[in-house]
DNA sequence: GCCGTTTTCGGCCCGACTGTTTTCAGTCG
């Protein structure tokens, strides 16, 4: 797919046209389509000329830009820009403080164009006296030079999410009415840049002041009445609001995002004669006509709510309104975990005690997947060591009541494309899941090739973190991701989403595409040790923000009729 | 540069905080 590549070109373009001082809105453009382009789950190379101006915010224009740069590998008007904004001047925009106006003087009078002569330059003194450049302006840009070396990068959802509802504990200590996170956060996006925090409070001056205090606090960047932001010590940002209780629902509106997803609701509001902001939405002049909750603001645009993983303006407004949200999926919905590791590999628990903390988590079932041989690492098992544990696990049914335990293996795709472990063998068991675990280097054409050999297997029921990425550790392998779908679809084979938070693969983007093709879906765990069964929740977080209701998940199927779901393939039966 | 139950031209979301200013521009979300 082009469609990262195109869009990262967009937004390059749009750096420099701010650092050129163009006009805001044709900016707002380019940005705007390189944000619907990457969301998109059409391929653009492939999309004709209508299909691209069907995708809002391209027009005429862009969709011929976008057209010039597939067929030809570049785009005439970048190579153009790119002659008038000097090389490396658009980098100097990433850091915190200094944007497109400050970065055009810096050139302009003392020819700055990268980082490192910037930070040399505000050490020395050598930036006050320019028009609006005192002493603090130097000292805030050279902080956040210090800020990008210290690594800013997205983390982990599962990484922050933990430590925010830290905060969270502490900070109900201080006089404060409601309290929720907001942000991408509360959207549950894959990956988080930070924490943003919504308070109300009669007293907010308190909350401000027991808020820079807590004891995660490393540095505080700024602290107003009402809003402050601080550094903590895993160097994320966190930011604080403060809003009267009667604005809460506005408020949190408005923190929970996505931007996008807000200025569609205040277009939309203003063609309606309203107005929207953290205080409320507001009928003419100043006649508040709701803001208390967060639904007052869609029902008062004749919506109806919008859940926020969805807020992200792919689709969901027009959804909205033509009535045909998808009714999400929820983490109740889910019967059982299909991906499951035990003792026998490189899990840390008999299976025994899996099934307890699965029925404490009111489970129907899980599927028993230990490693094959091939990962010597997880103590993979042969053949015999895997029917060995299909009898425990046959022995262990026959004692369990309203639970049921389903025999399976994770089995390795080779990196010549053949499974780990005989088909005969996989033949006898209940599930198969398979993935690869080697050879990431490769080339895309033999990645590809190894997950279709895998898919044209009749035993295999799933395969599992199929890109195999680790969030800020190792990108996704090289995926023919088109021709990969396209047979997913014709086996019926279904694919995970693996709820690991440094997977969370598939991700929410090809979640919706998969589900838009009719491909069947599975969310599971990949649990080592019992806790991580309760990573379902982040499986469950990007399966709603891919629009994905409860039919389209295997595993919210009860026991017996996903047994059959799943045999339905190797039968070539089809899918029921 | 996009877009249209006000419009094919003239609009385009809204506000807090900071620093450098004597009333506001720049940046951010």
């Amino acid at each position: 797919m082009k469609n990262q590549e195109i869009a990262k070109l967009f937004n390059d373009i749009a750096d420099l046209l701010e650092i050129k001082g163009e006009n805001p809105f044709r900016i707002r453009a380019y940005r705007k389509a390189a944000q619907n382009i990457e969301a998109l789950t059409k391929d653009v190379a492939e999309a004709s000329r209508d299909e691209l101006t069907n995708v809002p915010g391209i027009g005429d224009d862009l969709a011929g830009k976008i057209q010039e740069y597939v067929r030809t590998g570049q785009l005439r008007f970048y190579e153009d820009l790119k002659k008038e904004v000097p090389d490396g001047l658009a980098v100097m925009l990433t850091v915190p403080s200094l944007g497109p106006k400050t970065a055009k003087l810096l050139y302009d009078k003392l020819k700055v164009k990268d980082i490192d002569e910037l930070e040399h330059l505000a050490r020395e003194h050598r930036l006050r006296g320019l028009p609006g450049i005192q002493a603090k302006t130097e000292e805030n840009i050279l902080k956040g030079i210090e800020m990008i070396k210290r690594g800013r990068e997205r983390q982990p959802l599962g990484r922050v999410l933990p430590i925010a509802e830290d905060i969270l504990r502490h900070l109900k200590k201080a006089p404060i009415k409601q309290l929720s996170l907001a942000g991408s956060l509360r959207r549950w996006k894959d990956t988080i840049k930070d924490i943003d925090i919504l308070a109300t409070s009669d007293n907010p001056k308190e909350v401000m002041r027991s808020f820079v205090h807590l004891p995660h606090v490393k540095d505080i960047l700024m602290q107003g009445p009402t809003k402050s932001s601080v550094i903590i010590k895993e160097d994320i940002q966190v930011d604080l609001r403060v809003v009267e209780d009667d604005s809460f629902g506005a408020a949190l509106a408005y923190f929970t995002g996505s931007k996008a997803h807000n200025i569609r609701l205040r277009e939309m509001a203003v063609r309606q004669g309203l107005k929207i902001n953290e205080y409320g939405i507001f009928r003419g002049d100043d006649k508040k006509v709701g803001g208390k909750h967060e639904e007052d603001i869609y029902r008062v645009l004749g919506l109806p709510y919008i859940p926020p993983e969805l807020r992200e303006d792919t689709g969901e407004v027009e959804a909205a309104i033509e009535g045909r949200l998808p009714d999400l999926i929820e983490l109740k919905n889910i019967k059982g975990d299909l991906h499951v590791h035990s003792n026998h590999s490189d899990g840390s628990h008999s299976i025994e005690t899996l099934v307890e903390a699965a029925i404490q988590r009111g489970y129907e079932y899980i599927a028993i997947t230990d490693h094959s041989k091939g990962l010597g690492i997880a103590r993979g098992l042969n053949e015999e060591r895997l029917l060995d544990e299909k009898k425990e696990v046959e022995a262990l049914n026959k004692k369990l009541k309203g639970f049921s335990l389903i025999m399976g293996v994770e089995v390795d795709i080779r990196s010549d494309g053949h499974m780990d472990i005989d088909d005969e063998v996989l033949s006898r068991l209940d599930i198969v899941v398979a993935s690869i675990h080697s050879g990431f280097r490769q080339s895309r054409q033999q990645l590809t090739k190894r997950l279709i050999s895998a898919m044209k297997n009749p035993c295999v029921s799933i395969i599992a973190h199929p890109t195999g990425r680790l969030i800020g550790e190792r990108d996704a392998y090289e995926v023919d991701m088109d021709e990969f779908l396209r047979v997913a679809k014709e086996t019926g084979t279904a694919i995970e989403i693996n709820a690991y938070p440094l997977r969370l693969d598939l991700n929410d983007t090809y979640s919706k595409r998969a589900k838009q093709m009719g491909i069947p879906l599975v969310i599971s765990t990949d649990t080592h040790i019992t806790n991580q069964f309760d990573y379902m929740a982040y499986g469950v977080s990007i399966a709603r923000r891919g629009w994905l209701e409860k039919t389209d998940v295997l595993n919210t199927l009860p026991h017996n009729r996903l047994i059959k779901r799943l045999k339905a393939k190797g039968d070539r039966k089809g899918i029921t």
